[in-house]
DNA sequence: TCAATCTGTGCAAACGTTTTAAATCTAATC
DNA sequence: GATTAGATTTAAAACGTTTGCACAGATTGA
C-alpha cells in the first residue's frame, strides 16, 4: 500500500508528522540523515502533498485567476491563447498555477472574480480588455483583492497594477515611417467602443502628427462598431471614396486593417503602390492576406508573462505601491507600406 | 464586521456551524424559515464559503485540468483559445472550472498530470494532442486518473475516454465533392509526425477513393515534417512540380492548405481553374488568403464542451463502460475548389 | 401520565497540512 | 554523577467545511 498522506508515510517511516512535514520542507533542524531518508521514501511511493491541507492552513492556493468571457461564436485570433500561454509560463516559474473561471450566460464577470477570490481558489486574479471606465477595477480596489490588469483606464485617482502596451509609441513610430516615405494625407480606422487602447493609439498617432509640425499634415479619423463586420467594410469604404483619398490608413488593430485592405483591392488598388496600410497586433491572418500586413507584434505572450511576474510579486510582497510596466511593441514590416503615389508628393 | 467564515456567520446569526452549513446547503431537515434566514445573512454579507475545507472533507475540487505545453515563438492559430473557452463553456454548466497547468522547459508532461490529480487539486484531466501511441493514455490508465483524451490512440486493447473530430468522414467528403467536380489525380501533403488524426485522415480518403472504384484514380501522399516551414514548402512544391500534377491537393490541415495555394500562385497557377485545394481545421487565415480555402471546420469548441461534458460525467460516475463521441466536421465551402481543369477531363 | 414519534438543532469528528511550543535525546562540562 | 547546552523530534492546535449521531422540545397516541 502507498502512503498517500502526510501521517501514512510518516508511520511508515517511524517518524511523526511533523518531522516528515519538516523535512520535506528542507527545515535546517531536520537532521540531514532523516531529511535524506524522508525525501527518498517520499519519492519512491510519489507522495505529493494535498492541496486542500496545505491550502487550508497557508491560506494560499497557489493559483492565480482569469474570468473567461465566452465572445462570438469564433474567435479570430490566438489572443486568448497567447496570453494564458504567456500567463502560464510567467506563472509556473513562480511555483504558481492557472485558473480559468468561464463568465457564464447571464452571470456577472464580477461575480465569479469574487468567488474566485473569497472561495480561495485564486491568491489574485488578471482582469483583460480593459475599458476606459472599468468597474472591475475600482470592484478589485475596494475588495481588497490582489489583481494585475492587462490594460490601463483611461483616468483614475486610484493607483493598481498594470501592464500594457505602448500602443502610443507603436503609431507614433507608424506615422514617423509612413512620413519619411513621402506620405502626408493619413487614415485612421478606429472602434467605437469605450476601450482605452483606442484612445492612447490615436493620442500616439495624433501626437506625433503634432510634433512634426508639417502644415500639409492631414488626418481622417472614421469610426466603427468593433464587432459589426457589415459597418466596418463600409468604413473602410467611406475612408477610401472621400473625395481626398488618405495615401495612408492605419488600422486600430490588423482586423480593421485587413478590412481596408480588402476593400481596397475591391476597388481596384494596389497595395502599397496605391496605399500603405498598417495594423496592430500582428495576428496570424496578417501574414496570409496579400500582400502581407505591415503591423506591429502586440507581444501578447510577453505582457502575459510580465503580468504573471507582476502578480505573484503582489501576492508575496504585499503592502507595495502598485507596479506598472509598458512593454513595447515590435514592428513587424511586410508588403502592404511604401512610398506615396508620385501625385501626391 | 464580515463574517468571512461558518463559524462567524453562525454566531452572528446564533446557529451552530452545522446548521448553517445544512441550511445553506438546502437540507430537508432544517426549518424552511431558518433556511431563509441564512441565505439572506450570507448574500448580505456576502459569504463564500472557502475551498479548501470544502475541499479537504469532500475529496473534490471542483477542477478539471489540463496541460499547456508552451510550443514555437507564436501560435499560427486559436486552437487553444477554442478549446479552453469551449471546456470553459461545458465545465461552468457543472459548476466546474479549468486549471492550466504549464509544463515547464525540462519537466515531463506526466510529472505535472501526476502533480495535479495526486494533489488534488484536479479531479480530473483532459488531454490533446493524442499521438499514434501515447504514454499519458497508459499512464493515466494505470494511475487510475479520470481523464478524458481529445483524440484517439492509433490502436489500443484498452478502453477510455475519448472525443474527436471524424476527420475520415471529412476527408472522404472532400473526395466524394472534388470526384463530382471531374478530379481524378489528387494529392495529400500530410506531415510525418506519429499523430493519429493523420491517419484517420488519410484512411478515409483512401478508403473513399478505394470504394469508388474508378480504376483512373491517383491520388500522390507527401510528406513533411510538421514545424518546419522549408520542407512545408518544399513539398508542396515538389506535388505541384510532379510529372503529372494532381488537380486537387489536400491539406492535412489548413496550413498545409494554405502552403499549397501559396507554392500554387507563385508558380502562376490560378486557383481554382488551375487547381483545387481543400484544408481542415478552418483557421481565421483560411477566410483571409485568396482566394479563400474551403476547408473543414474542425468544431474545436464543440468537441472541448463535449469533453468537459463527459469528464465531469466520469468523475461523478466512476466505474461506468468507458465512453466515446465522434463530433462531426463541417464543410465551410469558399473558393479555392472547382471543376477540374477541361484537359483532365 | 407516560411513552413514542417527529421536527429542528447542536456536538464533535474527520479531512491533511503547517507550525508553535514543548519534550526528548545526546554529548559535553563541571 | 549531576547539570547544562545543543540537537532533534514530537504533541497538539489551527485552518473551514461537511456529516453521523445525539439531543431537546413539541406533538401525538394510548
Amino acid at each position: 500500500m502507498r502512503p498517500k498522506t502526510l501521517k501514512e508515510l510518516a508511520s511508515h517511516l517511524d517518524l511523526s508528522i511533523a518531522t516528515v512535514s519538516r523535512a520535506l520542507a528542507g527545515h535546517e533542524r531536520i537532521a540531514q540523515a532523516t531529511r535524506d531518508r524522508v525525501a527518498k521514501a517520499a519519492r519512491e511511493f510519489g507522495y505529493v502533498p494535498s492541496m486542500a491541507g496545505r491550502m487550508l492552513v497557508s491560506g494560499r492556493s497557489g493559483f492565480v485567476g482569469m474570468t473567461l468571457a465566452v465572445r462570438g461564436p469564433k474567435l479570430v485570433d490566438s489572443f486568448l491563447g497567447e496570453f494564458v500561454t504567456g500567463l502560464g509560463e510567467g506563472l509556473t516559474e513562480r511555483g504558481n498555477d492557472l485558473i480559468l473561471a468561464t463568465v457564464a450566460q447571464g452571470q456577472s464577470e464580477l461575480d465569479v472574480l469574487r468567488h474566485l477570490v473569497d472561495s480561495g481558489r485564486a491568491d489574485g486574479v488578471v482582469i483583460t480588455r480593459i475599458a476606459e471606465v472599468d468597474q472591475r477595477v475600482d470592484y478589485l480596489i475596494d475588495r481588497g483583492a490582489r489583481f494585475v490588469a492587462h490594460g490601463r483606464l483611461l483616468e483614475s485617482e486610484r493607483a493598481y497594477n498594470w501592464v500594457d502596451t505602448d500602443g502610443a509609441r507603436a503609431f507614433a513610430e507608424a506615422f514617423d515611417m509612413l512620413y519619411q516615405l513621402g506620405h502626408r494625407h493619413f487614415g485612421l480606422l478606429t472602434i467605437s467602443e469605450p476601450m482605452t487602447f483606442r484612445h492612447l493609439r490615436q493620442d500616439g498617432l495624433a501626437g506625433a502628427i503634432s510634433r512634426c509640425g508639417d502644415p500639409s499634415l492631414k488626418l481622417d479619423v472614421m469610426t466603427t462598431p468593433r464587432f459589426d463586420r457589415g459597418a466596418c467594410i463600409q468604413a473602410a469604404h467611406r475612408l477610401l471614396n472621400a473625395p481626398e483619398r488618405p495615401t495612408a490608413i492605419i488600422g486600430l488593430f490588423d482586423e480593421l486593417a485587413l478590412t481596408v485592405m480588402e476593400e481596397a483591392s475591391r476597388i481596384g488598388l494596389s497595395i502599397p503602390r496605391d496605399l500603405s496600410v498598417i495594423g496592430f497586433d500582428n495576428i496570424a491572418a496578417a501574414a496570409y492576406a496579400p500582400p502581407g500586413l505591415t503591423t506591429f507584434d502586440a507581444s501578447i505572450r510577453e505582457c502575459a508573462r510580465e503580468a504573471a511576474a507582476m502578480l505573484v510579486d503582489v501576492i508575496e510582497n504585499p503592502g507595495q505601491p502598485p507596479r506598472t510596466k509598458l512593454v513595447q511593441p515590435m514592428l513587424t514590416a511586410r508588403a502592404s507600406h511604401g512610398p506615396a503615389p508620385r501625385k501626391h508628393r
